[in-house]
DNA sequence: TATGAATGAGGTTTCATTCAT
DNA sequence: TATGAATGAAACCTCATTCAT
């Protein structure tokens, strides 16, 4: 029976359309995804998004309730993936320093896949709906990268005195403005630069 | 004589008229600086920038010829300032690791009074009449920081085998995502993990 | 495969659309023509053309990309149509004093229907963008007039010594002006003045 | 003893200063003319006005009350003094071609000179304030052109069952075309085609 | 008298959003 | 489901005008 509101609820008729109504959601939120990324929210338009799917704006709302609840489930949905992919990563038994080296890597290519920088990290200029999420959501991540960092000082592996909650950010730090400031380079130069990034972040920039 | 241009030519009567004239001006584009950090240069609005100043948005016309133009004089001047600052640091003749602690740290507390990360480093976004301007700054200052390190090198302050290049953009990505992930906390605070980043990239993470 | 351009490009999806929009933006440029015609460009403003139509402001834009677009746009229509129209008129092979006769009537009739003396010979005031248009159609009209009375002069139906530019600059300005003076008269009357301005113009104020 | 009123109610002390206000507002007052009619009363700007005299756009306002009532002066003072040059023409008692001829010399001469066209004949577009009085200059400057084509009539030198009404609108829309058309042209080219005019005028198209 | 500062009304334009089809 | 039409809010900007100096 259907419903008499509006589509995104997805209380669709038969089992078919609802998996066709899914796949097409998908299509839209991964177009905004990255028109958000490459524009920003503000500077990003719908006609942008619609483009990319292959549709007049007006045909987005039949998947999404604005452009702003479009953002949020955008972040949303990276931001998971994301952190699940990671949290996986950080909580292996392994020595921390080729824990982190890899989880370095690990950072660089799903932050460039997911995009999650630009909603997780970069968030002045979002609407304030968005930003507990988010911060929820760093604020998880950091606690990952500090739990790693704080194992591997209780084991040795890392230099004592060193405190967690510092280094994860400098890490991070470091890692986000990677992002930036690389741009959108070939995968490949990025992967040999995590290496060299993972290199200073462990030994450091002077002689040992 | 009387002028005949528009008042942001500052070609005005006396000497006092122009001195105010200039401080007015600069009242203005500081608070331009301060909102399109804040909210990005699309998300920015001249009704934000003059409540700042305590003009209406009209008023503003009198010392920039436009939203655009007041960015392009924003970066501009703290651009240049900024790097004129750095330079000085950065040609030092000193060793390596004190110089590039030193850098580090008035990079962070530039960056943070001057604001210049924004408008330097991050430029997805702004209208194409800035970029040509901010893409030239940023590699000039890039170049700095890679010279300092290579002579760290040649001395053997800084560890054989270091590309200054990839260095340069590892400091500086650490840099620039520190001041994205603390956004405005009190500068004390952000004195002493600045110290703590030069740490972590002087010496590494792991034990010596 | 649905557009991925703005309306106003009119690559709509049916047929039957497709006739529907040019038939609304057929009236949003009629509206504008009107609008131009009595108050100057400068002087109209979008509200006026909107309210015309019955419609709001932003409305115009699915069918106009802009105001001076639509300018440009009502230009090139009226001054095509109007110089077609004449062209016919000017070129049969009939005895000059006849034809002009008929050519003044006819210019008349159509410069008020297709108000096309405001944008082919008022063009002080208009964007710089139209003039050479303008400039062009005026050009051409003027050698049509010519022509015919070069034809007259020829075949001694036109007396002799008459120089056809001016004379036909003098039999322009003259219909040109009575538009300008008649204004928006009931048509019955501006037709017998035709006859009348018809009348002075082949046989002079004087007796015979 | 000076007044408390603004400065262009020329209650001014001395002697000399008022002269001296008059001498200034007069050269106002020919900017104004001279700008609104290259670019039309809507499309001028006060910053267009006193640029051409030499002064900031406020400091036109001690001499003028406002934009608006710089136009109905401006109308006013030329169209007085087009009106009483015109009328001693076509009132003097002379054959009527010849008076015709001469009037129509001094109509473009004096046209040009005094802008008065503009003002008095191209009407649409100026603000109903000024509407008023414009039309009635234009009416008694028709009616002294219907006079004298009556008086020719009547003596036989004008052909007979010409209207004079007709005859006159017919006169001064070539006339007023011919300013249009003719736009800024040399003098000297626009005084040999003022006599051009008057023959097709006097004597039509047709050979005698 | 003239100026620079500031205002406020009004203009063009963009864009997210709604709705009938 | 998707579209074209239309809306209304809000943006940037211009300009006539006022006012303290």
């Amino acid at each position: 029976m259907p419903s008499d509101k509006a589509p995104h609820d997805a209380r669709l008729g038969s089992d078919y359309k609802r998996r066709k109504h899914r796949q097409r959601r998908d299509a839209v939120l991964d177009a905004a995804a990255a028109v958000f990324a490459a524009k920003g929210f503000h500077n990003a338009t719908l006609k942008d998004i619609a483009e990319r799917v292959g549709v007049l704006p007006a045909g987005l709302y039949h998947y999404v309730e604005s452009k702003e609840a479009a953002l949020i489930e955008v972040c949303r949905r990276s931001g998971r993936a994301f952190l699940e992919s990671m949290k996986a990563s950080l909580e292996e038994d392994r020595p921390a320093p080729e824990l982190l080296r890899d989880a370095i890597r690990r950072h660089i290519q799903n932050n460039r896949r997911e995009l999650v920088y630009i909603f997780a990290f970069r968030r002045s200029g979002l609407p304030g709906t968005v930003l507990p999420d988010l911060q929820a959501m760093a604020s998880e991540y950091q606690a990952q990268w500090e739990a790693a960092i704080a194992r591997g000082v209780d084991r040795g592996e890392i230099a004592g005195g060193t405190d967690p909650r510092t280094a994860a950010i400098a890490l991070l730090a470091m890692l986000n403005g990677a992002v930036e400031w690389y741009g959108r380079l070939p995968p490949a130069s990025v992967d040999t630069a995590a290496g060299q990034f993972a290199d200073i972040a462990l030994n450091g920039l002077t002689p040992r």
